[in-house]
RNA sequence: AACUCCGUGGUGUAACGGUAACACAGCGGAUUUUGGUUCCGUUAUUCAAGGUUCGAAUCCUUGCGGGGUUGCCA
């Protein structure tokens, strides 16, 4: 079954599906059309996950509506055909398709250009000549307003002429822009006479060397939306000042369409950051192994640290849409994860802090074939073998000498169960000279076999987890955490590095049934936590296991 | 304090003039061959002050607090 959202019809979930719901129902649209337009400039994070849930989401819930995935391509300085095709993988791997619907803002370029023409011809663009530093000094700031520039009352047929010249390469970087004649002294500066082009002499993922001018965003962007029938163009908080703008080039532009622009506020986390620039330098500086690094906020990353997309969707749904900013808790994206491989990931038992176990009233050269449950949610999925013998292995954790009463695992004279295995009893600690625990001798108890209760109606507090020693494959674990020890991650973020955001296990001791294990398997290492064979370094017979996220464990609050 | 958007438990959200609710987190308990899961219970909320109204989280005014905006980035 492909890993595809479920269709829901459309509600008033939330302030956006409140208005398209009054476009159907007033009959200004009979079915919507959305997009999500990424720069390929970085690789797509959770938050690009909440937006394009919303634009694919929403052509999903209304019939005969569509999505496009549009690539915001008009800045060929920092975009890459590696970022095109990394978004195109993480949405789909999100579960959404576009269909015959995928674009590129380059697509429209000569469109664009025609556009800017009329403007020109209309009366209401002006090829400026002013250099980058006098048309800062020109805008004014927020308290004052801006000044006209000397070039903007050129005639039509003048900014023609220097438009197409503009074009044609005899422009250098900076010496002319192509701007809106809008108002200097407007109290939202993005409407004192914008720039729509500007002179950039570089070469384009796709278009080559076709174009020594370039769109900005602000042009663009409405221009393109409005090209392809958007209906509704879903973007977040910061554009908010924009949207003047983008209803003046709908309004000023012979276009086929005007899509009305709202905004919703991103998504921010505890413990990570969320912005483009942040991740990139995390990846660039190397304090990363990657844009796929498993503690990266990225769907690369979550893909690779063991995160369903079912998950994600889940927790997208959770968290809402409004209008105000706010930092969601970890937590809840936790819960989402945890919740989903409850129900699906098969367990197994892995020791990841290996102490020896002999169980000396066990015959030397005996195997017995267990039978354990894969997944206790679900019993219909069945039983695999764990292989249990004379000599085992158990978490150091999970024996301790002088115990507290609320401690419930293995201690001197305490009985515990091994999961599936046989009731044990420790009769005897041995320790090499510095003290540290080399092997623990215990008796069992045979009227326990599989772990089961015995007829005489002893009870046991604890359960632990083990491997035979003969039988276990060793393997690399690793342990990740928060990539950052603080909540609110600031501007001097990388100095708020958590340390132990990776803690490697080389020798990690596993159940055999893991032994071939293929990249990408999720499990639930019992009492541990849920993993996934990571899919560079794993290989099967090889394995090498990511922790997705940790089990609850109430017992660490306990003992403090 | 120029403009603009926004303020609901610890966190994320709901309530659309009529008993402030849900999820997460926390706490307590029950069940349990995972100190997991599940179940039950529980703590805790409308930024402030005025006004309109029989009745305000919701409408109005003012104040306070937060975000955004002075790129030839998106």
């Amino acid at each position: 079954m492909p890993d595809t959202p479920a269709i829901p019809t459309l509600e008033p979930r939330d302030f956006i599906r409140e208005i398209v719901l009054e476009d159907l129902k007033s009959g200004k649209h009979d079915h919507v059309v959305t997009r999500f337009p990424p720069e390929p400039n970085g690789y797509l994070h959770i938050g690009h996950a909440k937006a394009f849930c919303l634009d694919f989401g929403l052509a999903l819930e209304v019939p005969h509506s569509r999505c496009h995935l549009r690539m915001d391509d008009t800045n060929p300085v920092k975009e890459d055909v590696e970022y095109v095709e990394s978004i195109q993988e993480d949405v789909r791997w999100m579960g959404f398709e576009w269909g015959q619907h995928f674009y590129y803002a380059s697509d429209y370029y000569e469109q664009l250009y025609g556009y800017a023409v009329e403007l020109i011809e209309k009366g209401l663009a002006y090829v400026d000549e002013l250099t980058a530093d006098q048309m800062r000094e020109y805008r004014g700031n927020l308290t004052e307003p801006g000044k006209e520039s000397p070039f903007r009352n050129r005639s039509v047929a003048e900014n023609l002429t220097l438009f197409a010249r503009m074009r044609a390469g005899e422009f250098g970087e900076g010496e002319a822009v192509l701007r809106a004649k809008i108002d200097m002294a407007h109290p939202n500066l993005i409407m004192r006479d914008p720039t729509l082009y500007r002179v950039l002499k570089a070469h384009h993922h796709r278009t080559g060397d076709d174009w020594c001018i370039y769109p900005m965003y602000d042009f663009a962007h409405p221009l393109s939306d409005a090209i392809e029938g958007i209906t509704h163009s879903l973007c977040s908080l910061e554009f908010e000042n924009h949207r003047p703008l983008y209803d003046w080039f709908v309004n000023h532009c012979s276009v086929p369409a005007k899509p009305r622009q709202i905004e919703f506020a991103r998504l921010n986390l505890t413990y990570t950051v969320m912005s483009k620039r942040k991740l990139q330098q995390l990846v660039a500086e190397k304090l990363v192994d990657g844009w796929d690094d498993p503690r990266m906020p990225t769907l690369s990353g979550l893909r690779r640290r063991g995160y369903t997309p079912a998950a994600i969707r889940k927790f997208i749904e959770t968290i809402g849409l409004t209008k105000f900013n706010s930092l969601t808790d970890v937590a809840l994206l936790e819960y989402a994860i945890r919740n989903d491989l409850n129900a699906s990931a098969p367990r197994v038992m892995a020791v990841l802090d290996p102490v020896k176990v002999v169980i000396t009233s066990y015959p030397e050269h005996q195997v017995e074939e267990m039978e354990a449950l894969i997944n206790p949610e679900d019993p219909s999925l069945g039983t695999r073998i764990v292989p249990f013998s004379r000599e085992l292995y158990i978490e150091r954790d999970d024996f301790m000498e002088n115990a507290p009463k609320n401690y419930f695992r293995l201690t001197v004279g305490q009985e515990v169960r091994l999961r599936y295995g046989y009731w044990i009893k420790c009769q005897e600690v041995i320790k090499d000279p510095s003290g540290q625990i080399v092997e623990l001798r215990c008796t069992h108890d045979p009227a326990t076999r599989g772990g089961e209760n015995p007829p005489d109606g002893r009870k046991v507090k604890g359960t632990i987890h083990w491997v035979s020693a003969a039988h276990a494959i060793p393997s690399e674990v690793r342990l990740y955490d928060r990539l950052f020890s603080v909540e609110q991650v600031g501007d001097d973020f990388t100095s708020l590095l958590n340390p132990e955001s990776l803690k490697i296990i080389p020798n990690a001791l596993l159940e055999p049934s893991l032994a071939m294990a293929q990249p990408g398997d999720r499990v639930q290492f019992e009492r541990i936590g849920y993993f996934c064979a990571d899919t560079k370094l794993s290989k099967p017979g090889k394995p090498v296991f990511n922790r997705t996220v940790a089990l609850k464990d109430p017992w660490a609050k306990a003992k403090g």
